[in-house]
DNA sequence: ATTCTTATGTGAACGATGCTAAGATACGAT
DNA sequence: ATCGTATCTTAGCATCGTTCACATAAGAAT
């Protein structure tokens, strides 16, 4: 059964680890939120590779088994960092569909701030889509959230003019743009593309000359 | 330095290894090439993480510690697999190109045979992209040679049609027609995508269905 | 042919990892 | 105050990547 990721602890209280000099008391008060900070804290500072088990509970001053109590894996650990990953670009995506001017931009904003995220957080992007884990779960329920990525792009699509009614088109279209992003999205640090970037003026740019070249993100005609 | 891939061995005495019973001469003739066999064969049967270079010396009957005569690293033994990897890719691409009816085929066959290669060698494909090698030296080789992917990508938009003098546009739907590929190939096995491959009749339908989504994919008007 | 050099194998060992088991500690309900 | 239980620790296992010293064979030089 385990928590459900947004039980985040109501009123704990809270202590930042990361190594503090202060004597911690036996029990932590909510070790899985700290085990969770640290590894994202690890990600960030060192990258995927060096995100042990054994590393987080250290990061967290604590045991390496004490994880074990809260988590059933370390699969379990990324799954739930990997839900905070999802969470963020959700919210991103959400942004960024608030910011768009015209129907045009719709799409290829979306588009473009999907990739700034995964360039923004390529470590915790990672995690998000690491293949080593069960997946299955994680992604059913990134995809059935009514904010989630997938859905997002597949309203915004509908917005930008597909016709809604035409499910499995709409679901193809979705899942094209999602691809593009994707793809982008990790081949993006490539260094093989720097004066590409360079040529068409920054990063943002790049990605909106890669999206320009498929429909779905350039729609003026809904088909 | 170390050997360059197509350094392969001439006539050395073919040994197939995969647990024979006969004693094996104490110096192998050819283990690099053994042990990347072995690695493909495990790669294939137990997948990616069951792929550790002690596994891999297992298999090919040797000790643990010989691998390194022949490989600086477990990276360099994934990067020379890798290599085979994209090779076949090349290989199938390739295939496809010469396959192609009409010109509005030749981009969405090009397309549709990438994301079937990844699905056929999945464990293979991942390797190729594992994020935790080097990935520069190899993803310079594998663009610059003159069957890569990523050149027949390129190529064969210039046949359907796209103008080869704007070298800046090219370059940015070759992205595209890749990320949309590498996109798709990554998320094809998301189970949550079934009853869509079912819907229209077939995963290489699904494929298809998504790449018409893209301009590039399905490039009547040059542009 | 014998010797020397070098390439290629083995075995033992180190530190790190994921994970488990058995015991210590403290919280919370009774 | 006591007891059950949740949480944490220590110790230990198997595996991993890697290195080191040494063994063995193949080839070149004498």
């Amino acid at each position: 059964m385990a928590f459900t990721a947004s039980s985040y602890s109501f009123t704990v209280p809270v202590m930042r680890e990361a190594a503090s000099a202060e004597p911690r008391p036996y029990h932590h008060g909510d070790l899985r939120r700290a085990l969770i900070d640290a590894a994202r804290r690890l990600l960030e500072a060192e990258g995927p590779s060096a995100l042990s088990l054994r590393a987080v509970a250290r990061e967290a001053g604590v045991s390496p088994a004490a994880p074990y109590h809260h988590f059933k894996d370390k699969g379990e650990l990324l799954h739930a960092v990997a839900e905070q990953g999802w969470d963020m670009l959700n919210n991103a995506l959400t942004e960024a569909r608030a910011k768009a001017l015209t129907v045009r931009d719709k799409m290829s904003g979306l588009g473009v701030a999907y990739v700034v995220f995964a360039r923004a957080n390529p470590s915790l992007y990672h995690v998000m889509y690491d293949g080593s884990r069960d997946q299955e779960g994680l992604l059913d329920h990134v995809l059935l959230k009514d904010d989630s990525a997938y859905c997002q792009v597949r309203d915004t699509l509908v917005e930008a003019g597909a016709d809604p009614t035409d499910l499995v088109n709409l679901e193809l279209a979705t899942t094209a743009a999602w691809s593009a992003a994707h793809g982008l999205a990790e081949m993006a640090s490539f260094k093989q593309f720097d004066h590409l970037k360079i040529a068409v003026g920054g990063e943002e740019a790049f990605f909106r000359g890669v999206f320009e070249h498929m429909r779905i993100f350039a729609q003026d005609d809904p088909a």
